[in-house]
DNA sequence: ACACAAATACGACCTGAACGCAAGAAGCAT
DNA sequence: ATGCTTCTTGCGTTCAGGTCGTATTTGTGT
């Protein structure tokens, strides 16, 4: 079994990226401090693609629970500065995180919440319109594209 | 001069609009107060395309003083609720609202939050798309598409 | 004019996030 | 190893934007 499901027990080599992240940081000045390290972990698991500040909060407490959450924003915030990781407008409630190496833009039901990642290429047309008529450089990933998935648009017909 | 500019002074041609909706408002179990007259006064007059809660709390303020914040609120949610006015996410910041006769989609600076009044056939491409690929109906007025316009992608580049 | 339901003003409260500050820890030079 | 400096942290406070509970007022059909 080679894909990784679950890493609970952190393996070699997302740890191998979380320190070449924190070298990163080290050179620009940042120190490495046990709550990024644990952090960046959380981060470079597989969990979800869309986690929140409070759950990733949640998942470094259980491992350190003495990490504030505003610890958790400064961090995410340092580094979001240094491109690691960008957050994503998912619609009304909290930012969501993720890598910026797995970025994508977002189609997000209204109705339920239920957020699709959109290939780049979806929004190619569009940002040539925009381009062309505005001269203005659309950003799809910063804000998700709002709207109805099937399932709710079935239940509405109903 | 027959466009209207400044419509401070209430001309008839709205006032007949506004008494249209409190029409529609009595019919459906709903009251006509003052503040809901005055709130509808502000949305039909021509001043802004996008103006906040707070935004349209000062104007009818102007006018009634003691109009409180959570009954401008209400107002705007129960007009809604009718189909008379819908709110727009126009970035970070507070919702805006107008009437819904007046929908179109919108192109935000990121940067400078200058808003572009966007006509809809600019999704058309991306509606498609995401119906074809993801069975999903976009609603592209809820949120506004984010980026950057003519002038900060020129600032960025120098 | 009356009764009753619907709105209102006011303040308390809520979420998501930013901020100021004193105390603690990382990294460097020695 | 030991200071010394600067960066981080925890904690509480504050903020924005908005919602909710409640006593009181007001619109409306009869």
């Amino acid at each position: 079994m080679s894909s990784r499901v679950n890493s609970s027990a952190p393996n070699a080599e997302s740890d191998d990226r979380v320190d070449e992240v924190l070298d990163l940081l080290r050179e620009s000045g940042g120190r490495v401090t046990t709550s990024r390290r644990i952090l960046l972990r959380c981060l470079f698991d597989d969990e979800s693609p869309h986690r929140t500040a409070e759950e990733l909060a949640e998942q470094v407490q259980r491992v350190a629970p003495d990490v504030h959450i505003s610890t958790i924003y400064r961090n995410l915030e340092e580094l979001e500065r240094l491109g690691i990781v960008v957050h994503a407008h998912l619609g009304h409630g909290p930012a969501t995180y993720h890598l910026s190496s797995d970025t994508h833009g977002h189609l997000v039901c209204e109705n339920c919440a239920m957020a699709f990642e959109a290939p780049e290429d979806i929004f190619e047309e569009l940002a040539a319109t925009a381009l062309r008529d505005f001269h203005f450089v659309i950003d799809p990933r910063h804000f998700a594209v709002l709207g109805r998935c099937a399932s709710c648009v079935n239940a509405d017909a109903t």
